[in-house]
RNA sequence: UGCCCGAUAGUAUAAUGGUAGUACGACAGAUUUUGGUUCUGUUUGUCUUGGUUCGAAUCCAGGUCGGGCAACCA
């Protein structure tokens, strides 16, 4: 039925391999750092790791990188697992590194033994400056030239606290002339007396990154180890520890970081704004965790539509924040019922509608869906509509309500509007109207058609509720390269609190309900809400065509 | 004055020596009881200079531009 879609680069390494039979099955891996929530980048690497393995015979496991114990909380462990589940996708094992501690020592000790490993006493600032730089070589010290003996000696003293943080690193003797830095003696242990939130007080070395995140790998048998461009240069260390560790042999790929435009998706930047209380956390609608954009409406299945269509590749990008927008809003025009909702109300007087009458009127669930089958809507003399769709001296092509104007009221009657109503400040305080009877929605015969149709309430039984409308955090493209501190390009109008008046059906709503507000926007409920009140989130506008005519023709 | 990546419409991504395509956007039109949706059409691109070749986005060489690398972070 649909035509082949055309493979990534990393499709296309692992149809080689499994052509080749290198591998019967692949094996990759999700490793977060359990020191933030996730974000809509993560979910570009969540659907390539996870997406593979559904598409490819194998698994996909979620291990967390906790080699940082200042940094790192169980909540985080928790929040990410609950997103990648909400994503809609399933781990093989759930596992830590520090489920590795024991086994990483006991490579660090092979290491030392082959004498590819040494204690240095050095302050990190010597380290630094014999490193060298990037193009001048770096210069090894005397604490390399330590017997075997010494450095079994010294590590295990490390590891049994006799010494205090930063007093010694465990190094790999590599090369410390090579143009990769990386590559010159990487540390690979340091000391730190601190509390892990798994461990505890068990360890006070911990292994660093690359002493890790590989080794953790091959134990795993990841085949496909996927990472961003950043680690390119870490693959030298990455191979050149799996060689001499002769462990199994995980190999490394990387693909260019998504980011996206009027936002940050750095975890130290997000904290801050956290920490700094420019949002009211991580999970701020505002905000591009995966859980904020789950509150403010998004569907895990357009998140996933979203990473597909940007796909995956090498070079660096800023993705136009709009396909997000339009992947959302395909999926909930699909499966969001209709409502009506109007935000800043005029009243309409219906003059030849009896006073105390009220009728049920039926309105569609979704169009798109008629299973979805009908509401009810009460309909009486009085209404309300949106301000915006009345004008006393229209412009050209405006079709709403207007002196001597038709319009149809969605699912009800075409009316008429024949007078203003003014009060002493020469504001308007009511819309006088005409019914036509015979053009009732369903059974119109009346032989009328009208060019605009507007969204109402019945103004008796509008229930009011508030409203929180999102924009966009920053005010420019990519807050990240801007001069100066980032935070300096917060949108200040990010979010607005309007007080929406909407149909009696709404009361019904729950968390789990996506509404579309009739020629509005999409909106869901808000965990803030209590009995009270209700409060929905406005995940995206519709798109609104008259809305930019309306502007062009200002101009 | 090093090493490593990368460069295709506005954005993202294909074409793997053989017609530069797709999606989003933009523009125009049709449909519509949402100025929504849907449908149709139009628009715009291979960083640069050479080379190899019957033929180059693709291979080679030089250049330009962008990014990364000198945390006891990941």
């Amino acid at each position: 039925m649909s035509e082949e879609k055309s493979l990534n680069f990393i499709e296309e390494i692992i149809e080689e391999d499994l052509k080749k039979g290198t591998y019967q099955h692949i094996v990759t891996r999700f490793p977060p750092e359990p020191n933030g929530y996730l974000h809509i980048g993560h979910a570009s690497s969540i659907c390539l790791n996870f997406g593979l393995t559904q598409k490819y015979p194998g698994y996909t496991n979620l291990r967390f990188d906790d080699t940082n114990p200042v940094t790192e909380e169980t909540e985080y462990v928790e929040s990410i697992k609950d997103d990648i589940k909400w994503l809609g996708f399933t781990w093989k094992n759930e596992l830590y590194a520090s489920d590795y501690f024991e086994q990483l020592y006991a490579f660090a000790v092979k290491l030392i033994q082959e004498g590819l490993a040494y204690v240095d006493d050095s302050t990190s600032e010597a380290i630094a400056e014999e490193k060298g730089t990037p193009t001048s070589p770096g210069k090894r010290n005397a604490y390399a030239n330590r017997s075997v003996e010494e450095n079994l000696q010294l590590f295990a003293d490390m590891r049994d606290g006799k010494y205090r943080d930063g007093e010694k690193v465990l190094r790999a003797k590599i090369d410390m002339e090579s143009p990769n830095m990386l590559m010159r003696d990487p540390i690979l242990y340091r000391i730190k007396h601190a509390h892990h939130h798994r461990t505890g007080n068990q360890w006070c070395i911990y292994p660093m990154y690359d002493f890790a995140h590989g080794q953790s790998d091959s134990i795993e048998h990841i085949t496909h180890s996927i990472c961003t461009l950043e680690f390119v240069p870490h693959r030298e260390v990455y191979d050149w520890l799996i060689k001499e560790l002769e462990i199994y042999p995980s190999h490394q790929y990387e693909f260019a970081r998504r980011n996206i435009n009027y936002t940050v998706t750095s975890k130290r930047k997000l904290l801050q704004l956290v920490q700094e209380k420019f949002v009211a956390g991580w999970d701020d609608p505002r905000m591009p965790t995966i859980s904020g954009l789950r509150r403010r409406g998004f569907t895990p299945e357009s998140i996933r539509d979203f990473c597909d269509r940007i796909g995956i590749a090498k070079r660096e990008n800023l993705i136009d924040v709009s396909l997000l927008e339009f992947c959302v809003r395909e999926h909930l025009n699909k499966i969001a019922h209709r409502r009506m909702v109007v935000f800043n109300p005029v009243k309409i007087v219906i003059v030849n509608y009896p006073e105390d009458q009220t009728e049920i009127l039926f309105s569609e669930n979704n169009p798109e869906n008629p299973d979805t089958g009908s509401r009810e809507l009460p309909f009486s003399r009085e209404i309300l509509i949106e301000a915006d769709d009345f004008m006393e001296n229209p412009p050209k092509k405006y079709f709403r309500l207007a002196p001597g104007q038709m319009v149809r009221l969605k699912s009800a009657y075409i009316i008429k509007c024949e007078e203003i109503v003014k009060n002493e400040n020469n504001e308007i305080t009511a819309i006088h109207c005409s019914y036509i009877p015979e053009s009732k929605s369903g059974s119109d015969n009346s032989g009328i058609h009208v060019k605009g149709t507007l969204h109402w309430v019945n103004a008796k039984d509008a229930v009011a509720v508030e409203v929180r409308e999102y924009d966009r955090l920053f005010k420019v493209e990519n807050p990240g390269v801007e001069e100066g501190d980032f935070k300096d390009y917060i949108n200040p109008d990010s979010l607005k609190i309007v007080t929406g008046y909407a149909e009696p059906s709404l009361l019904k709503a729950t968390n789990n309900d996506r509404f579309q507000f009739l020629r509005k926007g999409y909106y869901c409920l808000d965990k803030d809400s209590g009995t009270d009140k209700m409060i929905f989130n406005r995940t995206v506008t519709l798109k609104d065509t008259w809305a930019k005519e309306a502007k062009k023709e200002s101009k």
